[in-house]
RNA sequence: GCGUCCUUAGCUCAGUGGUAGAGCGUUGCAUUCACAUUGCAAAGGCCGCAGGUUCGAUACCUGCAGGACGCACCA
């Protein structure tokens, strides 16, 4: 009881208190007292971005996953929390790209090779900070299965589920539209998009003083791209030009125009028609495909205007646009010109306008038929036809996979429903390069006849694809035989890889012991906002993959906002560190605080008086257990002795609220099993049970002390056990000084059974 | 446009078909005996508004208002 001092400080435990646990071997789940006879319970960590250091979003998915593994440790389970860490291409480049700037040099200084070697190194530092951040808070996951997206098995998996998906016709080269981002000079999901409303103007012209009708759009510089002019097939105005075609001539550049009836158009904005620029914009690149109109493209990837010899080429669009409207009032073709708002899209990482623009680029599939040949998917039978978004939408309805909390599932639905193929090639070098090599003499052999020189795709045969040293690509061409071959330049989408995160984590493609017993996982505990970032596309890429579910239960948790709500940036300097906390306040205060009170689903306002209250709290345990330690000295408490009846009372109340406290944690309400367990121990056992007992212990009855004493220690451990997977350092300090048979660590005690 | 969520004490939020709870904060009192990182007590709410269902609504339904958010569109 030496180091029993008056306060409780964590900091002078917390750091042992780590050690020890990683001593005794138990959060590898082999380890754990009878391992082969607990059944499986496995959460694969997400894996933060190795882009920095970690901040209280990633305390709170911390310590929500310690919560759940700790429990079912406790419970008996064979529990396996897997973590890893994220390289996450575009944001771990971008990050070093500033550093590069600074340095006044570029990665294309640099080089491919060179510049990677500066992005590892950078990734490699973060990673270990990270790794230390994680561990201060407590988490008790599986070091010895730790994983990186980007490693040697990562890599093995990415490769061959590009291959296989590939083969089945679900992964294709195409020339489409996609959104193209100048400052990053890469493609974008459609996920990566963020809409900034600004102000607008749009005008309302004429091609040329003979064309019939007049069309309304805030971008005249790309009118040169136009191929058709589309309108609803019911808008009467229009109806005796659908069908007609024209061949005109706008800013010297000679245009053929056919009109187009298409239920896209909104006959009651602008003008009720729309000029169809197929190549720089989604909607009309659809219509142009559902009435064969042509492509032309008419910006570059700088975002600069390319129409030949025509003057404009060369110019900015912002200048192109002037230079139209300018050319377009003295024309006199310039009918109107009002003021909008308009919503614009930019890219998340860089804050670039986004072009739309075709490109040859690689996708997912996600309408297109496939089999998948064992099938343990409620509803899709093996061998039946069945696709990606298929599998993505059954899994959730059928109540396979469960949201938590369940309003997300609408929400869910919603995208799939609006999900169109997946872009998953970018043109940054910092991911998995995209495992594919073509062949220079086959160049006119290209399937697509688009962009010569790169020619026809070759695709290893091995089953097992290539590691990504490159040592064992494909040698020589199957076709020509030439040993002339090169890599795809691009590298994958880094949700590809983060998508296949529960099953490439436990060994897959082998069929590994670890894939067998721990898969599907049992929970994914992460945040709302990446849902169809990386929800959708585990179960996607794991049903296709595998045949199964990723995982039983998804539980979303909200973003930790600061006390006035607002959301915490760098730029708002109001960001919690969370390693800070550990150290001011202990972990364990940190992790109360992000509990309590904090529904799934929704985002939380967290201030330092919250932390400092549960700092308060640990306090109390410390000096409720002090004194029952110290009150329970010397006494025999081998056997239960004759209780008094309000002891009976007393133990029934806390086997009550046992019951209680599991039954939440059961139904992953651990905001309401935390708040429980606090107020107990602190206004009923601490209030009220130890004000008695204490007027007791003076008393004359020996008998009543020792009913006394033997329920202070069953109220005190059971409540360390109840407290343990939230506030784990504390409880674990001061079982270490509880007398009790057999005792272990609190890791591995079993949960107090109600 | 389609969709989701929120509106309860000063603040942050729980919650239930039988006229409300927690934490923090506020106020008053208490102090050598585990703990002032404490204890005891108090103040504080027509549960957003209007209808409906019901014996009874904060809770269920409809509408409205305000707020947050997702998706699509923005030609």
């Amino acid at each position: 009881m030496s180091d029993f001092s008056k306060p409780y400080n964590a900091k002078d435990h917390e750091e042992r208190m780590y050690a020890k646990w990683l001593e005794s071997g138990y959060f590898t789940p082999e380890n754990l007292p009878n391992a082969d006879k607990r059944e499986p319970y496995t959460i694969i960590m997400p894996p933060p971005n190795v882009t920095g250091v970690l901040h209280m979003g990633h305390a709170l998915m911390l310590t929500l996953q310690d919560i759940m593994i700790r429990y079912q440790r406790m419970r008996g389970k064979r529990a396996l929390w897997l973590p890893g860490t994220d390289h996450a291409a575009i944001a771990t480049q971008a990050r070093v790209e500033k550093d590069l700037v600074k340095e006044g040099t570029s990665r294309h200084d640099l080089g491919r090779e060179e510049f990677l070697r500066r992005v590892e190194a950078f990734a490699k530092k973060s990673h270990d900070t990270i790794i230390s951040q994680v561990k201060t808070m407590g988490a008790s996951c599986d070091w010895t299965r730790e994983a990186y997206t980007l490693d040697e098995d990562r890599s093995l998996a990415v490769r061959t589920m590009f291959k296989k998906m590939y083969d089945d016709g679900l992964i294709y080269r195409g020339n489409r539209i996609v959104n193209w981002d100048p400052k990053g000079q890469t493609t974008i999901s459609d996920d990566e998009i963020v809409y900034e409303e600004r102000a607008a103007k749009l005008y309302t012209f004429r091609y040329s003083k003979d064309f019939p009708i007049p069309i309304a759009t805030t971008r005249p510089e790309t009118k040169i791209g136009d191929t058709g002019v589309a309108v609803h097939p019911d808008d009467v105005r229009y109806q005796e030009f659908i069908g007609k075609e024209y061949d005109l001539e706008f800013y010297g550049v000679p245009l053929h125009i056919k009109v187009v009836a298409d239920k896209e158009v909104d006959p009651a904005f602008g003008t009720g028609a729309v000029g169809v620029t197929p190549a720089h914009s989604h909607t009309d690149w659809e219509i142009a495909e559902r009435h064969g109109l042509g492509v032309t493209q008419v910006i570059d990837e700088q975002a600069r205007m390319m129409v030949g010899d025509n003057p404009l080429t060369g110019q900015k669009v912002a200048d192109a646009r002037a230079t139209i409207v300018e050319w377009l009032g003295s024309e006199n073709l310039l009918e109107k010109e009002e003021d909008i708002k308009q919503n614009i899209a930019t890219a998340e990482r860089t804050g670039g306008v986004i072009e739309p623009m075709p490109k040859l680029q690689w996708f997912v599939a996600v309408n297109k038929e496939f089999s998948l040949p064992h099938s343990s998917i409620e509803g899709i039978a093996s061998g039946a036809k069945t696709t990606l978004k298929e599998i993505m939408r059954r899994t959730v309805e059928s109540g396979q996979i469960k949201i938590i909390p369940e309003h997300f599932e609408k929400t869910y639905f919603h995208w799939i429903e609006n999900l169109r193929d997946w872009c998953i090639s970018r043109q940054i070098w910092y991911g998995h390069r995209i495992p594919v090599w073509y062949c220079l003499p086959c160049a006119e052999l290209d399937t697509l006849g688009y962009k010569p020189g790169t020619g026809e795709t070759v695709v290893p045969r091995s089953e097992k694809l290539i590691p990504i040293s490159g040592t064992e690509t494909p040698t020589t061409c199957p076709k020509c035989h030439s040993t002339s071959l090169s890599q795809d330049p691009d590298t994958l989408d880094t949700w590809f890889s983060s998508g296949m995160w529960t099953f490439s984590t436990l060994g897959w493609p082998e069929n590994t012991q670890d894939l067998k017993l721990y898969h599907p996982t049992n929970v994914l505990e992460t945040g709302y906002e990446i849902l169809f970032f990386w929800v959708a596309r585990m179960i996607l890429m794991t049903g296709y993959g595998l045949g199964e579910i990723p995982f039983r239960t998804v539980y979303l948790h909200g973003t930790v906002r600061d006390a006035k709500g607002r959301k915490m940036s760098k730029s708002l300097g109001n960001g919690i560190d969370p390693v800070d906390i550990a150290k001011t306040f202990g972990a364990d205060a940190g992790r109360m605080a992000l509990i309590v009170g904090n529904t799934p689903g929704t985002d939380m306002a967290l201030s330092e008086d919250k932390i400092k209250g549960y700092k308060h709290f640990a306090n109390k345990i410390w000096n409720a257990s002090r004194f029952v330690l110290t009150s329970i000295e010397n006494a025999d408490l081998s056997h239960e002795p004759k209780l008094t009846p309000s002891d009976t009372a007393a133990l029934a109340e806390l086997r009550r609220v046992a019951k209680e406290v599991t039954d939440d944690m059961e139904q992953f309400r651990f905001y309401l099993a935390a708040e429980k367990i606090y107020h107990y121990f602190w206004h009923t056992f601490a209030d009220t049970i130890l004000e008695e007992a204490k007027l007791t212990l003076r008393g004359e009855s020996v008998e009543e002390q020792l009913s006394a004493k033997w329920t202070l220690h069953t109220i005190l451990t059971t409540s360390l056990k109840l407290l343990h997977p939230f506030m784990p350092f504390i409880t674990e300090t001061v079982w270490e000084q509880v007398p009790q048979k057999n005792k272990t660590i609190l890791v591995v005690e079993p949960w107090p059974h109600s």
